[in-house]
DNA sequence: ATTTATTGGTTGACGTCTTCAACTATACTT
DNA sequence: AAGTATAGTTGAAGACGTCAACCAATAAAT
C-alpha cells in the first residue's frame, strides 16, 4: 500500500515533467511560457481578477505578477483597466487575441493528448479521466485544508 | 469522445502545474529546483551517464547541463570524473549525500501523495495507479515514434 | 605517422525572469 | 484632515539557460 503511493508519486512526477514547461517537445504554449499561460488563463476564467489575484493564483509575488502582465499586454493578450470601484486595482480583461491564443493552445494540446491515447479503447480512456478527476479533487480538498490551517 | 481528450488535457495540465516547479507549495525538492532534481535523478539512475546525456535527458543544451552539474557539484551531490575509456567525457557519479537527498525528496513527496489519497479506498487508489501507468506508457510510445521519425 | 575533422566539455557575454525594497497613488479610518 | 493600509510599478540585483567561441581529446583521412 505504502508502495502504491510511492509509485503514484513517481508517475505524477514524470507526468508533471512531460506536461510542464519543458515538456511536449518544449513547445508548451505557442509564444507563451507555462507561467504566462497560467496567468492568462486565470485572467480569462475569473472576471475582475486583479493583478495580485492572478499572482496569488499562480504563486507569484505582486511584482512578479506585474511583470507577467507586462509581457501579456505587450503581446496584446490582455489590457489593463483601472477598476471603477477601486482606483488602485487593475483589472486585466483578456483581449480577443488573448482568448484566441488560449483556445488555440488548448486545441493543440488536446490534439496531442488525442494522438497519445487514440489507440486505447474507450473504457480505458474513461478510466484515466475518472482517475485523474479523483486525483485533482483530492488535491483541491487538501488545498482547502491547508488554507484553513494557516 | 473528443471531449474526453480535452478534459484529460485540462486535468493533466492542472496536475502538471501542481506537481511541477511551482507546486506542492513551491517546495518541490528540498534545496533543488525541479530541473536540478531531474538531472540528479538521471545521473543516479544511469551509470556512466555523461554530462551531455544528462542534458539530453532533460532537454537542455550541453552548456546548460554543465551549469546544472556545476550547481549540483557545489552542493556536494555529484562529482565529476573523467571517463577512463574516453578522456573527453565526464562521468557524474552521485555522492552519498546526493543519494540521500534524492531519497529524502522521494520520501517527502510520497508522504504528500499519501496524505492526499489516504481517505480513498484501496480500489480507487489502485485504479489511479493503473490509469497513470497506461498514460505514461502512451507517452513513452509516442516518444519512440517521434524519435524514429526524426 | 601526421594532418584534419569531430566530439565532450567549459566559459564569457548576453537576455530573460523573479524577487526585494522603495516608491506612487488611491482608499479607508478616526 | 491626518495617518494608515493597500494595489501596483520600478530599479537593482541575482539566478538561470543559451549561444558562440574555445580547449582538449579522440577518430578519420591521407
Amino acid at each position: 500500500m505504502k508502495n502504491s503511493f510511492s509509485d503514484i508519486y513517481s508517475l505524477l512526477q514524470e507526468l508533471a515533467w512531460h506536461f510542464g514547461d519543458h515538456g511536449i517537445n518544449g513547445e508548451c504554449c505557442e509564444d507563451l511560457s507555462l507561467v504566462e499561460f497560467m496567468a492568462l488563463k486565470a485572467a480569462h476564467e475569473n472576471d475582475n481578477f486583479s493583478i495580485q489575484d492572478i499572482g496569488n493564483s499562480i504563486n507569484f509575488t505582486k511584482s512578479g505578477a506585474t511583470r507577467i502582465i507586462d509581457r501579456l499586454e505587450t503581446k496584446g493578450y490582455v489590457k489593463r483597466e483601472r477598476s471603477l470601484t477601486d482606483g488602485r486595482v487593475c483589472c486585466v480583461p483578456v483581449t480577443d487575441k488573448g482568448a484566441q491564443v488560449i483556445s488555440q493552445i488548448i486545441k493543440k494540446n488536446t490534439n496531442y493528448v488525442e494522438e497519445l491515447l487514440q489507440d486505447l479503447d474507450p473504457q480505458a480512456i474513461d478510466n484515466i479521466k475518472t482517475a485523474m478527476e479523483i486525483l485533482i479533487k483530492s488535491v483541491h480538498r487538501q488545498d482547502i485544508i491547508k488554507s484553513k490551517s494557516q
